[in-house]
DNA sequence: TTTTAGCACTCTCACTATTAGAGTGCTAAA
DNA sequence: TTTAGCACTCTAATAGTGAGAGTGCTAAAA
């Protein structure tokens, strides 16, 4: 495993650090003078090229300093990923205004965004929990005009969904409300699944409203999980790396195109909550990240109800910073989903 | 009001519809070559001169072509406005993609918006609709664990909305029922002013879900005011104009910033649905706009409940169809609006 | 064997000319 | 009022230059 003489790992964090604040190339000088080696730039230099040799460090051109490659970063980043947390000034900001919000549960993703996005200065993502089982809680029919029909659906956990219905026959609100209160009766607590067979045995109306929430139920899931929250893109447009609109415009799609970050998410993150995965410069399978990294983390629990949520910055991203915080946040994030949705 | 001749009026339309196509500013020769006129450039040449003199022409230097002002193409959008239409083709694919969204509430924002900025060619936004009183409709207690509770409050229109409590002390669920139970029978059809009063006259416990009832309701409009949806960034990113970081960072950062946009939305639209407004350059008034325009309009039903859409784009966009378009979806959603929350 | 001083070499970046071409504005004639 | 003709201006592309930064290598020192 360690190829590395202990020198050339300090220096190796060194470049990655260096690199990260000042975004221009890191010279052997450069380095000497900074952080107060006790050895020549010669040396240094001799360094440098032994860690250019094994891959963790390029050049943009021949007299320029180094810069650290994507395998430099992942080496940087594997040593760092235990350690690092968020100083308790900033763990004690957001903790606060997760307080303050707890109530209101439509803040919850928008809040998380934000934090995130301004804590680990980079583009967020934040995906609302997915509960890997719906099941019936209760229903709410409200007429709206003639034969139009709103049907509100409360899932087990606190999920909503919203339908339009239009009856072969006009009904009163009183009708409704008899054949809502005979349907929660009897479907309470039942998955799509349960509910499927019994549809065929309830009275024509109520089998009608039966089959349209197992329909309902059945699409809840993949619904909910297209809905993504984004916060701080501009901020991140501002780094150097996106003067040219050619990259900003990769990461603005990215950002934007919800198909291509549903299969980064599926494919990256496993269903287990916890660890935080670091994609650095696409790994190679993304073509679209090229010159990006993303931190994402899963959160709520596991098997019942979870969510993602992630950073998303040039390559040149603090690393350090952005793993804390997404692991922080997620760590709240999942307080609260547990908190609300288990066992309810 | 008519300080063009009918050639000049001619000549500024064409240097507009040139302009916007091929974003390159438009030379005498180009005009002649291409349009046919059977006058010389040097003719032309004199009028664009003229045209430039009232201000509706300008040179990016001495020896370039013309390209529209502002003023240019606020005549340009004066003149057209009443007369385009989109052509059948295009209606009748859209007014199929609605059809098909009709009974689900939850898609017709992203629909409208991935919809607006397909056929507009830019980026879309979207605002949900608001409506202008709230009143009470319908109240679901859930207990999930010890003190916790979920309440679903479902307001006239089918507004939903889900607030986390911490009771005093425990309850069951059954006690929960009789609760919303009562309070249902009570409040149905009040609005947040008219229960205010009635909150002390309750029992302990409902008095207690019910001052949370009034503070919600309340907060209601605000909220809902404050989601946007939004599509098509990363296209317009691609026009010329936005080559270079710096602008590109601008209309990010105008379609990210909520009370930015709410700012304009609010300011520059009367809260009557009908006509679109056209925001050209930022108006003067809004300097994060200067290269973009706006294409808004109000949706909904007048006085009862509304939202707002817009197509936002580099100043030299097509008008026309983003006009059209506007005018289009806006009618769309009205329809929709009008059939799901009239008179429920 | 490792470190270091010294130096040649390379490549970028910022400046400066230079030139071709596009497009205008103006003048004077049709 | 229109038009031909032409001088004039400005851009964009290309090439050349020199300073500066930073490296890689060599040979000596530790």
């Amino acid at each position: 495993m360690d190829d590395l003489t202990s020198r050339q790992r300090t220096i190796l964090g060194l470049v990655v650090r260096e690199y990260v604040e000042t975004a221009s190339p890191i010279s052997s000088r450069a380095l000497v003078e900074n952080y107060g080696l006790d050895v020549s730039t010669a040396t240094i230099r001799n360094e440098l090229a032994r860690l250019e040799e094994l891959g963790y460090l390029t050049h943009p051109h021949t007299s320029a300093g180094r810069i650290p490659t994507d395998k430099g970063y992942r080496r940087f980043v594997t040593r760092l990923l235990g350690g690092v947390e968020l100083p308790l000034q900033e763990r004690r900001t957001i903790a606060h205004q997760f307080y303050q919000a707890r109530q209101d549960l439509e803040q919850w993703m928008p809040l998380a965004a934000s934090v995130l996005a301004r804590t680990a200065r980079g583009a967020a993502l934040v995906t609302a929990p997915q509960a890997a089982e719906s099941r019936y809680k209760h229903l709410q029919l409200i007429s709206t005009q003639g034969q139009s029909v709103l049907l509100v659906l409360v899932l087990r956990g606190g999920v909503v969904k919203q339908q339009m219905l239009n009856l072969l026959e006009p009904s009163s609100q009183e009708m409704l409300n008899e054949a809502s209160d005979r349907l929660n009766q009897m479907l309470n607590g039942l998955s799509a699944e349960e509910i499927a067979p019994r549809v065929s045995e309830l009275p024509d109306f109520e089998a009608e409203i039966a089959a349209i929430v197992v329909n309902t139920m059945s699409r809840a899931n993949a619904q909910t999980a297209g809905i993504v929250y984004r916060d701080g893109l501009s901020e991140v447009l501002q780094q150097p790396e996106f003067a040219e609109g050619e990259h900003a415009q990769g990461l603005v799609r990215v950002m934007e195109e919800h198909s291509f970050l549903e299969a980064v998410l599926t494919d990256a993150l496993s269903p287990e909550v916890g660890s935080v995965r670091v994609l650095i410069g696409g790994e190679g399978r993304w073509d679209e990240l090229q010159a990006c990294s993303l931190v994402l983390a899963r959160y709520g629990v596991t098997g019942l109800i979870t969510g993602a949520l992630g950073i998303l910055g040039p390559t040149r991203m603090s690393y350090g910073r952005a793993i804390s915080t997404v692991r922080y946040v997620a760590g709240l994030l999942s307080d609260l989903v547990y908190d609300t949705y288990v066992e309810s």
